[in-house]
DNA sequence: TTGTAGGCGTTATCAA
DNA sequence: TTGATAACGCCTACAA
């Protein structure tokens, strides 16, 4: 059973001294060619690793960065989660992930535990309100990037979201060119940035088209409960509808399911166009046509901005806007 | 710009040496009601908390753990980790997630970061093979458990997994009580610990009802390729088929649109059930039977037994086997 | 019941 | 180019 080494180990099985050996590792200040082989060398035959308790003391720092989510059940959430975390996870970054469930007082509650932990940085994804972390009277305030959310104070952090203004203008116009006359916006009840773009693609889109947006005839809002029973009221009240633009794919699924309880078949009577292209609309009968973000990009480049804000490089106040893409199935034909 | 404090300011603020403050923090050791009351208030005003990376070295602990999952965009195993992550959350614990793709050299490389990162244990879900720690050549081991993945030295580590045997039987089951006469089970070709046990389930099933279980007519391998025509020529070979036990949701609701192009009728033709109880279950159409895991329960037993290896109390060497239960819906009617 | 002091593994400053 | 050493914040024997 042969104890772990430190640094003071390798030092004497290399016959130098321990800072000689810290600037080898970390490849900083000067040193001989000879010596740097001789330290390397111990250092693979003892298979030495960094202790990051002593490094993360010394150096004041934690490498571990918190991610403040609403709901991770929601695909498109766990996806650009499990993309930052693997991106970061390169890096040497520790993740620890917030699941908030928009409570205020959970974000609070969990804001305060992170700062306790000592992170480095936090990516804040969605939410209601604008994000104010000067809610924490930190001494220090931690680096953040928001993905989805308006920051508070724009001036020391970085805005990240999808163009979704511009992919509900995409759903609206192809509910259009496939012939749709009358289409409304299916919504739920809550308002985050996201949303609110979305609802201003669709009124844009219709605008374009001659149709004056009114709240009562193109817009139906359809929280979790009772989706059958007030599609069909409003359905009954507007029966010229055509076109649906779920604002997104979970919507647009209840709102698939409910329309064929009622009989009305699709895309045939209604067309439907969801948002977030969630793995399930290839199963859905009929496939579901949906508005693609990029989450490969988004986790890209929420994790550098966020490194560069936590190493003091590159510029803050930025507002980075990544495109989407339009994904045609069988609901929208 | 007040800066942070540490212990030592605590003690020289409420007059007392670091050692007691130490002591009051951790309720350890002995001290007067009188001091912890003064020490705690000036806790309290200052907002002071410890700073772990200097706990961590001085204990030579890092309370974080790994988690090692084959692909964590699957319900099941999502759903798990995340609710793994929340209850060490609050125990204090990081969570280091690792998605291994179910490839056995990123799971080595993985293992070894994490080794390096120090972590205080690991959490393996399952995977193909049976899981080897001794791949690392650590000095002290990492304590782990498993969940749905049989452990290849089970002495010093525990076993936790569903019942999946028993859910096949009473999936079978609830087959044969709907009507049909010769069910069949739509597996994917990758084998794993939980898969084995499933399969195992449906074969007892069928021989209760005195059918004995042939590879070539009671049992259909469908990787995510070609679905709709695999099962429509194993369909015109065994036209007597009237239900479906698939092996998993996915494949449940793969095979359930592939069906419908077909052209059958679920469940009046051929019955489905499928097998944990994905949330899309209830939106498809028809929606789907399925077995439900009680994810809740794993992950409080698995970081209940994690933490007790952690900590060398509690017993090892056990395998826990936690129940089941079926949700019947409109698919196996 | 409380205090003193050493040391965990690193990095960085200052000398050599 | 290298080495000795202080300091990071904490816990814990040992002493008082």
């Amino acid at each position: 059973m042969n104890k772990k080494y430190s640094i003071k180990d390798i030092a004497k099985l290399s016959g130098v001294s321990v800072a000689t050996v810290s600037r080898v590792i970390n490849d900083n200040g000067r040193f001989s060619e000879e010596t740097r082989k001789k330290v390397q060398k111990v250092i693979r035959d003892t298979d030495y690793h960094t202790n990051f308790s002593a490094k993360n003391l010394r150096m004041n720092k934690s490498f571990s960065v918190g991610i403040l989510v609403p709901d991770i059940s929601n695909y498109f959430f766990a996806n650009v989660v499990q993309k930052i975390e693997k991106i970061l996870f390169k890096q040497g970054y520790s993740t620890i992930i917030c699941n908030t469930a928009r409570d205020e007082k959970k974000e609070l509650a969990y804001l305060k535990m992170l700062e306790s932990k000592g992170i480095d940085g936090l990516i804040v994804i969605s939410g209601a309100k604008a994000f104010d972390i000067s809610k924490l009277k930190t001494p220090q305030k931690i680096p953040f990037v928001c993905i989805d959310r308006e920051p508070k104070d724009k001036q020391n952090t970085v805005f990240i979201s999808s163009d979704h203004y511009q992919g509900a203008v995409e759903a609206t116009n192809s509910l259009f060119e496939a012939g749709c006359k009358f289409p409304i916006i299916a919504s739920h009840s809550r308002t985050s940035s996201s949303s609110s773009y979305r609802l201003r693609g669709f009124k844009d889109a219709l605008a374009k088209n001659n149709i004056t947006y009114n709240k009562s005839k193109n817009h139906i809002v359809l929280d979790s409960d009772n989706i059958t029973k007030k599609l069909n009221q409003f359905l009954e009240l507007e029966p010229q509808i055509d076109g649906i633009f779920a604002i997104n794919d979970s919507i647009a699924i209840n709102v698939l399911s409910a329309l064929l309880k009622i009989g009305k078949s699709v895309p045939k009577d209604i067309k439907i166009i969801g948002f977030d292209n969630d793995p399930q609309d290839i199963h859905s009968y009929p496939t579901l046509s949906s508005i693609k973000q990029d989450t490969d990009k988004i986790a890209q480049v929420t994790v550098d901005n966020l490194i560069n804000l936590i190493n003091h490089t590159g510029i803050t106040g930025e507002s980075i806007t990544i495109p989407v893409s339009l994904i045609q199935r069988e609901s929208s034909k």
